[in-house]
DNA sequence: TATGAATGAGGGTTCATTCAT
DNA sequence: TATGAATGAACCCTCATTCAT
């Protein structure tokens, strides 16, 4: 019987997969302390017992999730960065991107969302989403510098430009998931429509 | 001799309105479920066993400052659209009272955010957030409607850059509490940073 | 002003009185447990506090009605002992008294057999209760073997006989209370019914 | 290994009948309000928590074992009236099969009657309890009906006698609780003294 | 004397977590 | 590995009791 421990390791790690998964899906629509283990485990149709075998604790299978979202966020930054064109154009790019990616999954967004506005977070995780929201505001207020300094953004503090371009992309995390029932929307927001705040 | 009736009364509505006003502080602090009864009455130093006196649970509670936060964002709806003043010009007075207060006493906004955020908010209350999202979205849309009829609004889909500047309201009470911790900020957002979405 | 000493010893009595009546009203009706101090105040038109201001606790209060009940069997008793009549006849006079007080005033006699059913009553309390239904029993004994001597009163053993009758009389204090509203019934039961128990 | 649905299956339905037996003897000794589930607990040497994984509240705990007892009381009625022998007959047949039942487990009779003493008692429940109370009386009726035709029990309003022998074994069920601490007592009362009631 | 606002200990219930199978 | 029965620490809420008026 060869392999089986490579075998196991596959399982285990597809396990933990489909947990965060169904967990994101369950956390982005209560938040951390209204969803009950009982929540995930149905939503998953898995018994109770195997979320802690894979998790130590809620919290840390709230806070894996967190750690997925900051580490693909920074990769998506870092992307963003390294497109080869204008800083406003890097932005649209980014843009396009994030937004689509919040139409289709919205998912971890959501839960960043819950675990930024709400102080019951545990400490190590308001950590993670700090540290996600702090990094794409630098990259958000270096590409507007960039293109102030290029004259294809509008003049104006970069820090209260940026602060709005990241409230609004929160906003919208929120907004397409509640504000599409009380309007008629088929498709996710259009970047150019938010790169209005920037353009001269 | 027992206290009159009337100044029963006043104590009444003393204490109803100040547990309101600090459960608003924990609520926008920690969303309901995280919100402990312990909490909102350590907060207000007072016993568990008084707020419910004058609530029949912590949903009441809840409910109550969500329905504060709705009768007064109506209120402000209709005072725009009573400006004597262009389309454009009322969603600034809109947006320069609507922001100054987020800035000065965000609470009741961030507990609004929790209910519209979480589905384990009561029905009874995801009903009164959603009408107050409804009512602001569609005050933004018809004032973006005249707005451009009259020019002075960017051409594109009302309806998308209403959920635009409703998101950014929206993500900007959660942003400026958690935001201004990474960034350098002295004061509310300048309406006019928002309103560039929707100008030409 | 002369008097104010005695009148408000009065209006103290009629109060002590008026509070025992109307707890003995709410106390039959749900027990001990489950009756609240805001149920007997709401049942007298008074407020909680008042209550007391004449009793220590409301375990008192219903001591007191037991107390009540304890001295008024005794002095019933008493009398039926010392009718000029046969032992037969005085058992025949005790239960009509008793029936007729049931009928018109089933409060006391419901107190007490709540105090008997549940252990949750206070020591002290029950040990009244017990002390009722100990003299009630042993009145009814000694009647039965002077009966029995006179050979009006069937053959058998008087213990047992006197548990017949006293637990017939308790279980009509709840038996008329709701059955009644299952079978049609106009008045108190007929002595005799009972009595038949014991004639030969 | 999981176990399998089957021995998990017997698992609850022991488990269940655990709680109710438990139950069953703390709240024929303290009625509904003055039970805590701990007491319960304690009894049955098992966590509170468990308690509610098998019942709803502590008021559904209550109710099945009214439920228990209407069962066992209709399949009682019912065997009774198919005895075959006379009216009378069938009624000392019953009175047996009670008191002997009362004797060796009075905590089901003593529950209903808490049920039926206490307006605290859930609606449910108390139709429940009266059910039971009603189909009793009605049995009792008839057979008391067709004894008197018989000529075998004495006239006089059935509807009376149908009361005072439900009276008194309800009383009993109260009776031979306290009273056999006052007086000796050996054995379940016999028959033959309550049924002299309805004797010629 | 009488009131009712306020307190706080205690009870019902929930739910994260453990563990035997 | 996976299950779900069992535990027990909290949490919401009730209600007897106190006390300022």
């Amino acid at each position: 019987m060869p392999r089986t421990e490579e075998v196991n390791q596959r399982i285990r790690e597809e396990r933990r997969e489909q947990i965060l998964d169904v967990a994101a899906q369950v956390f982005a629509r209560k938040g951390l302390a209204a969803t009950r283990i009982a929540d995930i485990a149905a939503a998953g149709d898995m018994s109770q017992g195997l979320i802690f075998r894979y998790f130590a604790s809620k919290e840390d299978v709230f806070a894996a999730i967190v750690e997925k979202s900051l580490v693909s966020s920074i990769v998506l930054l870092e992307a963003a960065s390294q497109q080869p064109c204008s800083p406003l154009e890097k932005l649209g790019w980014l843009l396009q991107i994030y937004l689509e990616g919040m139409w289709r999954k919205p998912e971890y967004s959501l839960v960043v969302l819950h675990a930024l506005n709400s102080e019951a977070t545990p400490k190590k995780v308001q950590e993670m989403a700090l540290e996600q929201s702090r990094r794409s505001l630098q990259t958000y207020r270096q590409l507007i510098i960039q293109g102030q300094e290029a004259g294809e953004i509008v003049q104006g503090d970069p820090t209260m430009l940026a602060l709005a371009l990241g409230s609004c992309l929160l906003g919208l995390s929120s907004g397409v998931r509640h504000m599409t029932c009380l309007l008629d929307i088929k498709g996710p927001p259009d970047p150019e429509v938010i790169l209005r705040i920037l353009k001269p």
